[in-house]
DNA sequence: CTAATTAAGACTATTTTACTCTAATTTATA
DNA sequence: TATAAATTAGAGTAAAATAGTCTTAATTAG
């Protein structure tokens, strides 16, 4: 799977809480969501250090859209959630391992490379408006 | 990451073995691209069970192509290596913890129907001839 | 002050990936 | 026909990634 549930979860809550006018709590958001709420935090917690999230700490705190939907794609949300780019095949992590000895070098890299950018563009271009519209 | 080793492994036999004129056995390959012979093995014997390639057995027996590499789809080739449709994600897998209870009926639902079907459409449309030339 | 809330990070459980191992079957060829 | 070279099938295992939990600290509205 390209994506996991970090960018589901992540997703889901960036449209409950661009349709909201007060901040939404990580509480709030994981009872509205039926989603563990621990584990919501800590994706909030991501989305808010990339900037996509401004988040209020205290009472009646939470977070909330810092860019307007249309200003937000949907590939920096996904990094955000993930920690990193959705990789089609991440060759780097077997280097040492890799069967041609030199990474980007074999074969199937020019493949891997196309797919990859097409797969980037596409996330890329779309934005969180987009999505839910 | 969208695609496993079995993936790539596959590719970078499949590429050896269509440039050869005889059967080409799991033991040259994996010695070839210094990967484990007998996960290989698994590999080729399903690519052999989707009829991409054709297995012979017993001495100077091994792999060879049944059809020429431009009729041969990136998509049937990753489907039969992995053992399933290579997913953007998953939701199936979490019907049980489905945050909205019944599956692809989401607000992101749209979208992750829409990405699989770039992904499926790239790789369906993407030959063995084409990706390596 | 205090209750509500986010922040940070260590920790754990579950699932998937990436294999291995063994035993059986098939077949070219000597 | 015996044998060595190969695939076949399936159970088993180790390592890594995923999907969380838990605890403690920091912040802030009222």
């Amino acid at each position: 799977m390209l994506l996991t549930r970090a960018s589901e979860y992540a997703l889901l809550a960036l449209d409950i809480i661009r349709n909201s006018e007060k901040p939404k709590g990580a509480e709030q958001l994981s009872n509205e969501l039926s989603i563990p709420k621990s584990f919501l935090a800590k994706i909030l917690q991501g989305l808010a250090k990339e900037g996509i999230l401004e988040s209020k700490k205290g009472a009646h705190g939470g977070f909330v859209l810092v860019k307007k939907s249309s200003e937000i794609s949907i590939a920096s949300i996904v990094i955000a959630a993930e920690g990193k780019t959705p990789a089609v095949f991440d060759c780097s992590q077997y280097s040492a391992t890799c069967p041609n000895g030199i990474i980007g070098s074999c074969t199937i890299s020019p493949f891997l490379v196309t797919f990859q950018s097409k797969v980037d563009t596409f996330l890329q271009k779309l934005t969180l408006e987009d999505i839910f519209n």
